[in-house]
DNA sequence: ACGATTTGTTGACATACATCAATGGAAACC
DNA sequence: GGTTTCCATTGATGTATGTCAACAAATCGT
């Protein structure tokens, strides 16, 4: 593992407050992936043998069941994937495959348990990590249950908006990626797009332009709903 | 607080393995409510000033949007709620109310979070919880996005029957309730169990017995969407 | 620069579910 | 015991979203 990795990795929410001694135990036997885009990295259904931590590019975590596929989220760096699967020692309740050229770190499972087992400040991070992965899962549920197709994607151009710091601003995945993260169909996704023009929403490809406070007063965004946890 | 609250505390898997000292500085300042259904303990929004135990009773967490209201679960005792909200010192994302009579303990927040600054093993535990919780709701959201409504009844009724033990059992809401528990409309509900009726469940009110090997075969359950996590 | 492949859009139609209204039946309250 | 209220069911209809098919537009490979 290069250092600038080391580095990278050290700075991770899951690794805040943790001793040098502990952080070197938990990566003493890390490995570093770089996988190409439309990589299957993780597969529901087995057991975690390493925690992943992406270092750089974009996964999507997804799952399948009788036919169907399902996105449940997008994950960017820096991310810790099945930190609770990991921890239970559980079969991973979802699959995970790359959007993008990607570079993740992977730590042996058998090892972070063991750290949890046995560091107090190392579990504290753990825990506040799986905090914020329950309320962002929890929101999405809310988002699911609360909102229709067209409200859910303006939410999310007002949240990506907001992340990219611009009203300006160009969407990393293509249209039918988008829709399966938002729980709808590829060709629903058009129409939705046509719906928020009226609303403040220009589209060129992936370029979007977007009237803020035209399209905010449509979407009602909700702190309860959107906006990833700190 | 009764000494037999206090013993069924203690049992509950939030302080599993940490010490009586710990345990009775958490548990130092606690109080108990005994509240009649219906009765709503919890509003979304709100700074939580009390980790909850639900110690008998059923609870329902809920929430509402732009008019709408969902139901996101039950919970049955032994449960505590809103751990990650009060491991953040953040909003509560959801409302709780009383299904039935309940008796809960109330642990204040702040000595919650002291003693996940300082004990491991109680951080250890609630951080177990928090996998456990977020991997019941990971599975709702599949649940949710992967399923039809008939679907998800037939499932919850499949877990329900393995709860109780029985293919004759007694469901403890109305079906309104359920319905949006289930995330349908209450007239939706019962045209979903209209099509059941087919697939080997009969009802009578809250009655219900269930062909089992019938309806598994129509329903399709899969471990990594139904059933409570260990 | 060209054809080939993928990705997005649009229309027509099908399905799932919600809503509204009417009714029936069960439980609660004098 | 009768009335009242609540809860569940059913029918009719509306709306949201999915699916299939055709096509258009963008991207890729050579």
């Amino acid at each position: 593992m290069r250092s600038s990795d080391a580095d990278l990795i050290r700075g991770f929410a899951l690794f805040r407050g943790i001793s040098d001694a502990i952080f070197d135990e938990v990566t003493a036997d890390a490995a570093i992936l770089d996988l190409p885009p439309d990589h299957v990295l993780l597969t529901e259904g087995e057991r975690p043998e390493h925690l992943f931590l992406l270092l750089s590019g974009l996964i999507e975590s997804f799952s399948q069941y009788n036919g169907k596929t399902t996105t449940l989220s997008f994950l960017r760096p820096p991310a810790a994937l099945i930190v609770a699967a990991v921890w239970m020692d559980q079969p991973q309740l979802h699959s995970a495959r790359t959007l993008a050229r990607s570079r993740l770190a992977t730590l042996p499972a058998r090892a972070v348990r063991a750290a949890l087992a046995t560091d107090r400040a190392f579990c504290e991070a753990a825990g506040r990590e799986l905090s914020i992965r329950y309320r962002d899962i929890f929101k999405e549920l809310k988002n699911q249950r609360l909102r229709n197709a067209t409200d859910r994607l303006a939410n999310w151009l007002l949240t990506e908006s907001q992340v990219a710091g611009s009203d300006e601003f160009r969407i990393a995945v293509g249209k039918a990626t988008l829709a399966a993260r938002l729980g709808i169909s590829g060709e629903h996704i058009s129409r939705a797009f046509a719906q928020l023009r009226e609303h403040g929403v220009e589209t060129d490809g992936k370029e979007m332009r977007i009237n803020t406070a035209k399209l905010t007063a449509f979407a009602k965004p909700d702190p309860m709903i959107d906006g990833a946890e700190a």
